[in-house]
DNA sequence: CTGAGTGTTCTTCG
DNA sequence: ACGAAGAACACTCA
């Protein structure tokens, strides 16, 4: 679930729900997703009120009262929930965050590949995990230097988070075939209209998703999403989603970079 | 029972 | 020394 587009739903969960609200207690459920040891937490936290939140790539920050943040990061199944009573606190909820109003807000992860730390600040959590650029703010200039200078695989260099925070798996897929760019090309090798293409995607897929809150299945038929079969395809008893929404080729997957990936053979072509 | 999975990080290898 | 590939992490669900 969590790339960009679901952390900045999240982002604007908790925004609605603790800024203005002052941290009552922490429950810790399950310590393996906490960095910050359980006592350190704890004494950063209560007391503190939360004073606004921000994202950076597929991390979300609540900035606390002392002036440190409160750093979340959803790994692969990460998500946020909000209940009053023990007994409706969602399944797999690793951290509780106790608001001073009695509303709980539950950090929720099956996998527990999440991680809940404390920093002193957004910028040195940033240079701390040489994060580049958040993807939305990534410049056309700044693309394409970066993968100048690359002789990876264009999906490898994507997703690593030094290039532009917040490229996730499904997302580098969608944006190479908006941009009708095969995933096996060198990042270098990418001529001036191609990388220009690649940001006017990375736009495109991002504020689509992000405006339907990242909710698959409302995306538009012209995505390649749809081919991975997460979420019912939005016309039932149909196989299209296994064909290219252009061109109805059959949709390839195959491993790139030690990731499952889905691309079109004929809009995106090797060469 | 087996396998696959939306992310990151560490290790290994070239 | 550096980049890149691969494995590991932990757990659910199909």
């Amino acid at each position: 679930m969590p790339e960009l587009p679901e952390v900045e739903t999240y982002r604007r969960f908790l925004d609605a729900l603790v800024v203005g609200q002052r941290l009552a207690a922490v429950e810790v459920l399950d310590a393996h997703v906490l960095v910050t040891k359980e006592a350190e937490l704890r004494a950063a936290l209560v007391g503190a009120t939360v004073l606004a939140t921000q994202r950076l790539g597929k991390n979300c920050f609540l900035e606390l009262s002392t002036g440190q943040v409160l750093v979340l990061h959803f790994g692969m199944t990460g998500d946020v929930g909000a209940y009053r009573d023990d007994h409706d606190r969602p399944r797999f909820t690793r951290v509780a965050f106790h608001l001073a109003d009695g509303l709980r807000v539950a950090f929720i992860d099956p996998r527990k590949f999440g991680r809940i730390r404390v920093a002193d600040s957004v910028a040195a959590y940033q240079r701390e995990k040489h994060l580049g650029p958040d993807a939305l703010d990534l410049s056309p200039e700044e693309l394409t230097a970066a993968l100048g200078r690359r002789k990876t695989l264009v999906k490898p260099a994507l997703l690593d988070q030094r290039l532009a925070a917040g490229l996730g798996n499904w997302i580098v897929d969608e944006v190479l075939f908006q941009a009708g760019i095969h995933p096996e090309r060198i990042a270098a090798s990418l001529n001036a209209a191609e990388v220009s293409r690649l940001h006017a995607a990375i736009q495109l897929v991002l504020r689509t998703a992000i405006e339907h809150e990242a909710s698959y299945q409302r995306f538009p038929l012209s995505f390649i999403i749809h081919a991975r079969e997460w979420d019912a395809y939005p016309v039932p008893q149909s196989d299209d989603y296994k064909r290219c929404p252009a061109d109805q080729s059959t949709i390839v997957k195959k491993y790139v970079g030690g990731r499952a990936t889905y691309f079109c053979p004929v809009c995106q072509k090797e060469t």
